[in-house]
DNA sequence: TTGACATGCAACCATACGGTTGCCTATTAT
DNA sequence: ATAATAGGCAACCGTATGGTTGCATGTCAA
């Protein structure tokens, strides 16, 4: 999860996987079409994908295929994000509910949250 | 979203949102209780957090009162992560399906990976 | 009033990160 | 056979990042 997190962290490397996502397959060079940058430094966001398992790779003579791997984004919402989205309601009231609390002078101490 | 993104690809500052899910409203000492570094460095996430609009802060006296905000994580998928997932199942295929074609072609040169 | 407590501010440091350049290798087309 | 094409490897560089320490400030309790 680490690895994908960091990997998304990236406005580039996320670029590179909507591009995929748009047709997938593609060449490294390809790829550098959509980024104004060396081609080495795509190489090494391709290869930060490739290790955090977002994209497989696929030689066909001496080009370098790139394929989308969709499964580990869903997993960051499966095993992280989702358990936030079920709460939200919920938390959002929280606040709001404490922050009437506050109102209340000295008396009792006021950190009291939930 | 950049700043999400972003302020997501820490794990100590992922522990934190985890710690206020658990319980919201913590003051930052409490905080400082959850991850082995200095106070300082525990403000630094928490400031980033808040810029990302991640957790929200209420003054309590000499108290600064933490709380999550769920929303943008939700945004987060809502606007990115989504879409992928609605992808998922096809798109493996479309790997499948691209490794079987390569297979042909006439120098039948093979990538071979998987 | 005074001290302890909760936090802020700022300087500093090592390392990670995003990017570049130069050169090398392998495949393919002519 | 040769040249063009697709890509890899490695060194280098500036800046961002995560972390530290020292000191200052505001609030509460005795």
């Amino acid at each position: 999860m680490e690895a994908v997190f960091k990997a998304l962290a990236d406005k580039s490397r996320r670029r590179l996987l909507d591009v995929l996502f748009g047709k997938n397959g593609r060449t490294l060079n390809e790829l550098c079409g959509y980024l104004s940058m060396s081609r080495q430094a795509v190489t090494k966001h391709l290869l930060l994908l490739e290790r955090a398992n977002l994209i497989t790779v696929v030689w066909s003579g001496r080009e370098k295929l790139h394929y989308l791997n969709p499964v580990p984004i869903h997993q960051i919402y499966d095993r992280w994000i989702s358990k936030y989205d079920r709460h939200r309601i919920e938390a959002l009231g929280e606040l709001k509910n404490n922050l009437e609390a506050k109102r209340k002078p000295k008396g009792a101490r006021t950190g009291g949250a939930v």
